[in-house]
RNA sequence: GGGCGAAUAACUCAGUUGGUAGAGUGCAACCCUUACAAGGUUGAAGUCACAGGUUCGAGCCCUGUUUCGCCCA
């Protein structure tokens, strides 16, 4: 396709994908571990193999692939590890539901046979994402792509539960966890949701052992009385203090429980009367432990009562709360019922209502690792990025409780525990043994449960790179530069990864960790499919393209503040992108005539100008990358591109690219264009890959692909170097030219319409800047003739602006409407007035010369003269058209 | 109950050691000027949530209040 066919409008559809392969097929994202090029690595938050790729990956992986692409220009050797988690909870549930459709039940099969389905699924329809991470232009180093089922991750996993086993860090115990009953699975306590909901608290009377009165409890579960083994008082209750009975009999069965005194229960609540039910409550465990009180469990795995509760026994948990009330109340032991808004946990996976339950199950003691991890952050070994997390996360680690490492599903790396039939003795091994090393039998038991899924993820950062082998992948890449997360994994496995990577390789695992916020919709609200406001990040690439897509996300990236997503803004940042395609398509042309030739001596202002904004430019998105500020990053280089280089540079440009400088000034300024547009492209290529990519590969002036090309601004350039002097002489041209400008339309003056301008100042510098640049500030005024005189008389019949130290007279002979001018001049009169009025008052308070900074007190003394004069000017000439209008 | 964050133009948001408020979208007017109407030019629009305080000077720092959001218990 040659160029001078470019299409008018830009369309990603093809585009995208052609180029996505050309860069996987040329190895362009690969990291080399035996490079000496600076190092650069991130670990990709390994999202789940049932997962579609939503918002907030979309988000993620762009904030990723920006730091990433950007520290290929910048010439790092850049390693981005790819990979899935294997979601152990949410595959199984998966496969569970898919087997029910055959009707078929898991325990029906084996569990070799079931988990042989669970990597069938996976091999045909989990990891989708992964291609969806690549429309969105992913520049991972997909050859090293992980799984944490792997064989070598598996390999570290077993490696670590060995040796946290043998220091005693990981330890089996009886319990209370949180129970799914519908998982039939303990859960950690980060995998529960606690949701605010409409409850109620039922007061029951529990008699005294002699028939008298009683103990009213309250509770919103009246289920688990079954399992009370005790009713507890505060022993400083006033209510209770002449209480001599020592136990109370439970309603609905034949036993009868102690009233037991403890300083935990809270007299506040309820009735001060607090049932006690070790099995089935966290708070009631310990209280029971401290009480020496037995446990009864009484609602089974499956959510069943079991023959602890009576005659109520094989109902389902909810459907005995009911069945209780009703006996209680036609018993007369319910006493009231009143509403209550109460917590309730949920599984993160099936949202069924978690059950409190005491259980055998292995713990990891975090105390340690934690301390360790925490000062990690504390000392400054790893950053935490808006620093404020940090907090959260000390508060986290700094009360931390153990964690319960087991699950009682099959899809997940088995517990390396075996124990001996004929002795019972325990053997925790790396390789699976096959005779007891006491008794020498060969009769051994497996454990029977996985480990947790984040178990394996914290891992990730070292057992991607080949851990335990010590590989030169590690030596090169570890500790990692960059973690980028959500905040809602925060604990879950950020805090993880800090614990394992320092115990396992006396590292942090990364030395910066970047918290971005949450995706939402446009009115902040959070995503859901009930809420039916969930935008699909493909339907959103499709419709208008990943460039416009990533570079929106970006654009809202701002640190600490959630990104409001909505098409529209999208749509503002697609039209982005034409404008980028266009301006590329204007040089195209120009660059048919032939190839650009440089000279210095040859260049104008325009060119001295964009040349040093575009240094600028890239140094601010430079700086705001290295600093993730990718908000600040995506609105200078859109400033630039659209404000600077389309609005004025090109605009500019037109009359010397048009011929009309001159054969040599036609090739110096195509030489600048094709500079400038390269440097944009380059900085704007981490946010929007493949038009940058289709744009370079159009133009004649450079080679291979921009992946290849240098970040401008970080090799010495001697034409991209910034002059502030030449910015200041810049702004002053646009001033003049926006003052006549605004003439022309406020006084309706047709843009067809040439005409005629005089200006006068005072300034050799505003004079000479005005000179030299008169062919400029005609063509984008449009004049037909410009003269700059000493100040002097008036041109009759004209409209006045006065910009800095210059005044501008537009010759409107015949067509000037005094009454419109002179309504324009009062206007601004007005609004330099307003300004006059709040600077003199500062130069007039005596504390503020006395106190202020004297280069602040310079600075206000050179805004009030300018302000002066240029309302001197205004006056001037606001009598002037007063006098000829009247 | 503990913690974190937010409140700035009609909307969505920026705002770096305090020096007197900006952008995008939207809105209004004009314009098919040979890169782009997915465009250009020009313009209107703000008691920076409220109340105190520190300071010559506060959107920014301090204290309190209100409203909203999130995390933890």
């Amino acid at each position: 396709m040659s160029s001078d066919s470019l299409d008018k409008g830009y369309d990603p559809s093809g585009i995208e994908e052609k180029w996505y392969k050309y860069w996987v097929d040329n190895g362009f994202f690969k990291a080399n571990e035996e490079s000496d090029q600076k190092p650069y690595a991130i670990v990709i938050p390994p999202p789940n193999i049932t997962g579609v790729l939503h918002m907030g990956h979309a988000l993620n992986n762009t904030v990723q692939d920006i730091m990433c692409r950007h520290r290929r220009l910048c010439g790092d050797n850049v390693l981005w590890m790819p990979g899935t988690d294997h979601a152990g909870i949410a595959t199984q549930n998966i496969v569970e539901k898919n087997l029910a459709k055959k009707g078929v039940t898991r325990d029906q099969l084996k569990r070799e046979e079931f988990i042989d389905e669970v990597w069938k699924w996976k091999e045909h329809s989990g990891g989708a994402i992964i291609n969806q991470l690549k429309r969105l232009g992913a520049s991972c180093d997909w050859d090293r792509e992980r799984f944490t089922m792997d064989e070598g991750l598996s390999d570290a996993v077993r490696k670590v539960f060995v040796r946290l086993y043998k220091e005693e860090l990981i330890y089996q115990g009886l319990y209370i966890i949180n129970w799914c009953p519908r998982c039939k699975t303990a859960l950690s306590d980060l995998e529960v949701d606690h949701e605010e909901q409409d409850s109620f608290l039922y007061h029951i009377r529990y008699p005294f052992e002699s028939g008298e009165g009683g103990l009213v409890v309250a509770t919103t579960r009246p289920e688990t009385m079954f399992g009370d083994t005790a009713v507890a008082l505060n022993p400083n209750d006033q209510r209770y203090q002449d209480l001599t009975e020592t136990h109370v009999c439970l309603p609905l069965t034949d036993r009868k429980i102690p009233i037991i005194r403890d300083d935990y229960v809270d007299t506040e609540f309820g009735t001060g009367a607090l049932k006690v039910t070790p099995a089935h409550d966290p708070n009631d465990f310990h209280l029971g432990n401290r009480h020496n009180l037995e446990s009864i469990k009484v609602i089974d795995d499956d959510g069943i009562m079991t023959d602890g509760a009576g005659r109520f026994n094989g109902q389902e948990r909810f459907e005995c709360r009911k069945q209780a009330l009703e006996a209680l109340e036609a018993e007369g032991f319910l006493v009231k019922k009143e509403p209550l808004k109460n917590s309730v946990g949920h599984c993160y996976r099936c949202k069924t209502v978690v059950e409190p339950s005491l259980s055998k199950q292995w713990f990891v003691k975090v105390g340690p690792l934690a301390k360790e991890a925490a000062d990690a952050v504390r000392e400054g070994k790893t950053r935490i990025i808006p620093e404020n997390w940090s907090k959260t996360y000390f508060e986290w680690m700094d009360n931390i409780q153990d964690w319960c490492i087991s699950r009682q599903i099959w899809w997940g790396h088995r517990i390396p525990v075996w124990t001996c039939k004929d002795c019972g003795k325990i053997m925790v091994e790396e390789v699976d043994p096959t005779a007891c090393d006491s008794c020498g039998s060969k009769e051994l038991v497996q454990e029977t449960d996985v480990l947790d899924t984040w178990f394996s993820s914290a891992l990730w950062p070292f057992s991607t790179m080949g851990w335990p082998e010590q590989t030169q992948l590690l030596k090169t890449f570890y500790p990692t530069n960059a973690l980028v997360t959500g905040f809602d994994i925060l604990f879950f496995w950020v805090a993880r990864m800090m614990m394992m990577g320092i115990h396992f390789m006396d590292e942090v695992p990364f030395k910066d960790v970047y918290i971005h916020a949450l995706v939402r919709d446009e009115h902040g609200k959070k995503m859901s499919k009930s809420k039916g406001n969930v935008i699909d990040p493909l339907k959103v690439i499709d419709q208008y393209g990943a460039d416009a897509f990533r570079f929106t996300l970006a654009a809202f990236a701002a640190q600490g503040r959630d990104v409001k997503m909505s098409e529209d803004r999208v749509e503002g940042y697609r039209n982005f992108v034409n404008k980028l395609w266009n301006a590329a398509r204007f040089t195209l042309m120009h660059l048919e005539k032939g190839p650009g030739e440089m000279d210095v001596s040859l260049l104008s202002l325009p060119e001295k100008w964009i040349l040093s904004r575009s240094k600028a430019t890239a140094d601010a998105v430079h700086q705001s990358i290295e600093t993730f500020k990718f908000n600040e990053a995506a609105s200078a280089a859109y400033q630039f591109t659209w404000h600077e280089f389309c609005d004025w540079y090109v605009e500019a440009a037109k009359p010397a690219l048009y011929g009309k400088e001159g054969e040599k000034r036609c090739r110096v300024v195509r030489a600048v264009i094709s500079e400038v547009l390269e440097n944009t492209l380059v900085m704007l290529h981490p946010f929007m890959p493949f038009v940058t990519e289709e744009i370079w590969e159009k133009l004649p002036t450079t080679s291979g692909s921009v992946m290849s090309a240098r970040f401008p601004g970080i090799e010495d350039n001697e034409l991209l170097v910034r002059d502030e002097a030449v910015e200041g002489d810049m702004e002053h041209v646009f001033g003049v030219i926006s003052g006549i400008r605004n003439i022309r339309s406020t006084m309706n003056i047709p843009p067809s319409m040439q005409l005629g301008v005089s200006m006068q100042t005072m300034d050799a510098r505003e004079r000479r800047i005005i000179e030299e640049n008169h062919a400029m500030i005609e063509n984008l005024a449009r004049l037909d003739s410009l003269e700059v005189t000493e100040p002097g008389e008036a041109p009759p019949s004209s409209a006045t602006a006065v910009v800095n130290g210059t005044s501008i007279y537009v010759s409107l002979m015949g067509v000037i409407d005094f009454d419109k001018e002179a309504a324009r001049l009062d206007k601004e009169i007005a609004k330099v007035t307003k300004e006059l009025v709040a600077v003199s008052k500062r130069l007039n308070n005596e504390s503020f010369l006395e106190k202020a900074p004297e280069d602040v007190v310079e600075k206000v003394k050179g805004i009030q003269q300018g302000l002066e004069e240029k309302n001197d000017k205004l006056r001037e000439n606001l009598d002037r058209i007063n006098k000829i209008a009247g």
